[in-house]
DNA sequence: GCCGTTTTCGGCCCGACTGTTTTCAGTCG
């Protein structure tokens, strides 16, 4: 990454933070290991958070912030680019003191400036901030004034009705935190978007049906396509008479009425999701909408942009001075600060912005790309169609080829093929192939990646099919090293076509393998094996971040449904945008290729 | 703590709502 100072518009053009991978289990860093990406963000996280509860200037905080932030999108590991001469310092945000925390973060894993820190304020102090209306200042005067310094001591306090006697706290504050401590307390925050889904629609539609109201749309992470929302974030354009508060109230979902002003209301739906509605005049509401589907840090960086050039961008439009120079849709607001419509899913602040100011955003690849899905299963092993079935849905998904991928026998798995019955689906595959004009079904198998990274079928089998999905489905707890190595020894295998679900994450259940990424892609990319973006909604395997770095690295993508049922087609339009969400062109996907080509770049993969 | 085509010092995104106070700080998104 070059560092470059100069100029070429108001756009930042600091070096682009790419994508990042991360330390996905959340486990501690092994003693033999420097810090990873994650762990230097998580660093400077709790440096900001720590730094907020000693009172410190708000801008210096941001900065901490902002750096955790940038070095957790980043496309490699800094200590490893850092070995290799890169200057963090060039990084947007990352001046010469937080260059020399990066460096000693990457070094040591550590960084004496949080040790100092965690030292003067009591580390436990920011599980309050995790509190409604609680913020560093009154975190602080709680601390100050009771001494308490974690939940358990306020959720006494609170009982104890301390807290209303603490300057600048009152009965309201005391009764909202006991509320929390006795409903909310422990919850899982984020859900996943599929989840959100039903709830966000069903109250989209609960106002757009109220009279007067003439727009409604639903905005936030949910409309970026995260695979997890924290809450829910809705525009509403309507006439000023109507009672949208009352709405609210009897809305039968409602479970609490949180805040209610004239243009901002929240609830608390009784799934647990909160619902933030934003009112706001029919000429506004691009710049409303665009406003709240942020993420906050793009929102910011535009704004800044804006501000360069003499404008001002809040939710009701674009001003120069007093003037309102844009705002009724959201390619007005975009426009006025010369910049070309960026798609809701890229909106991360992850070079988006300079790469829409250079002209050079990738056309995304679109669900009408797609000719066809690579990881498919029958009856004859967990699915629930037999495969004609399975085929004729394929059809109606406008898809047209398909790969038959049940599990293969394993140790330990239930109804695996085996070599038998492997051929009797060969069989079957090639008759209906020979019936079915205009569709090709491809052969393949879904193989287990075993503990040492070998597969659970011999060659000998595997080389009777078109392709061979591996695919890890136990051992997730082997140490970063064990897994990298494990999986770049299923890319030594003879016969492997597509690494199934890469991660093995299940979301909110179970997170993904800990892995050194980087060389799992050189090697996928050199031998050539494909990676798989696995569109069931629990899996979403590989995210966003880790896609786009196997696509910078030259990695075909296979979009996939690892449909296990007739309606499973209806998945691939979610692995589309968490496609999108990774800056993936229809180039870069295996299977928007015409059967014949894929066909050839499968026979690549057996070496 | 970072940053600069208005700046190497003096700025830093912007507005709404709540609760506590009595005119606004703190929090939130």
């Amino acid at each position: 990454m070059p560092k470059r100072r100069t100029r070429t518009s108001s756009v930042r053009s600091k070096a682009v933070p790419g994508t990042s991978r991360s330390r996905r289990n959340g486990a501690p860093a092994s003693p033999d290991l420097h810090a990873v990406n994650e762990d230097i963000a998580s660093g400077f996280d709790e440096m900001a958070d720590l730094l907020a509860l000693s009172g410190e200037n708000p801008f210096r905080i941001r900065a901490y912030r902002r750096a955790a932030q940038v070095v957790r999108a980043l496309p490699e590991e800094l200590a490893d680019s850092i070995a290799r001469g890169f200057d963090p310092d060039s990084l947007p945000g990352i001046g010469p003191d937080l260059a020399t925390k990066i460096r000693e973060f990457a070094a040591t894993g550590h960084c004496r400036a949080l040790d100092e820190l965690r030292g003067s304020v009591p580390a436990s102090l920011r599980e309050l901030l995790s509190l409604p209306g609680i913020g560093p200042q009154r975190a602080r005067a709680l601390f100050q004034a009771l001494k308490v310094h974690d939940l358990p001591a306020l959720q006494k306090a609170v009982e104890a009705h301390r807290v209303r006697q603490v300057p600048g706290f009152g009965a309201r504050t005391e009764e909202t935190l006991r509320l929390h401590f006795a409903t909310q307390a422990g919850q899982e925050k984020r859900v996943r978007r599929t989840a959100a889904s039903a709830h966000a629609r069903n109250l989209q539609a609960h106002l757009a049906a109220l009279p007067g109201v003439s727009r409604v749309e639903v905005a936030g992470s949910f409309r970026r396509f995260r695979d997890t929302v924290g809450d829910l974030d809705l525009v509403v354009c309507c006439d000023a008479r109507i009672d949208l508060r009352k709405a609210l109230l009897e809305y039968p979902e409602t479970a609490r009425l949180l805040a209610a002003g004239s243009t901002r209301l929240s609830i608390l739906l009784r799934s647990g999701l909160q619902a933030d509605i934003r009112v706001v005049p029919r000429r506004s509401f691009g710049a409303a909408l665009y406003y709240f589907t942020g993420s906050k840090a793009h929102n910011i960086h535009v704004r800044r942009i804006a501000m360069s050039r003499g404008l001002k961008i809040n939710e009701y439009g674009v001003f120069k001075g007093t003037a309102r120079i844009a705002g009724d849709t959201e390619e007005s607001v975009f426009a006025a600060v010369e910049l070309p419509y960026i798609p809701p899913e890229l909106r991360e602040d992850r070079g988006e912005i300079e790469a829409a100011g250079a002209g050079t955003l990738p056309r995304l690849v679109e669900a009408g790309d797609l000719r066809g899905d690579l990881h498919v299963h029958t009856v004859a092993t967990d699915g629930t169609a037999p495969l004609r079935d399975m085929v004729e849905a394929a059809r109606r998904a406008n898809l047209a080829y398909m790969a038959v991928t049940d599990h293969g026998k394993h140790i330990g798995a239930v109804h695996g093929l085996d070599a038998t019955a492997l051929d009797r689906q060969i069989d079957e595959i090639d008759a209906l192939n020979a019936a079915n004009r205009g569709f090709t079904i491809f052969k393949g198998v879904e193989v287990d990646v075993l503990e040492d990274g070998s597969l659970a079928l011999p060659d000998a089998v595997l080389r009777r099919l078109d392709l061979v999905v591996a695919a890890v489905h136990g051992h997730f707890n082997l140490d970063r090293r064990q897994q990298t190595d494990r999986l770049l020894r299923v890319l030594d295998q003879r016969c492997v076509s597509i690494l199934a679900h890469p991660t093995g994450r299940l979301l909110g259940e179970r997170p993904g393998i800990d892995c050194d990424w980087s060389p799992v892609f050189r090697r996928a990319s050199a031998r050539p094996c494909y990676l798989e973006l696995n569109a069931q909604p629990l899996r979403l395997d590989l995210d966003d971040i880790l896609v786009r770095e196997a696509a910078a690295n030259g990695i075909l993508i296979s979009i996939a449904s690892d449909a296990h049922g007739i309606n499973d087609f209806g998945h691939l339009p979610l692995g589309i945008m968490q496609a999108r969400r990774g800056w993936i062109t229809a180039a870069q996907v295996l299977n928007t290729r015409p059967a014949r080509e894929l066909q050839g770049l499968l026979k690549r993969t057996f070496l």
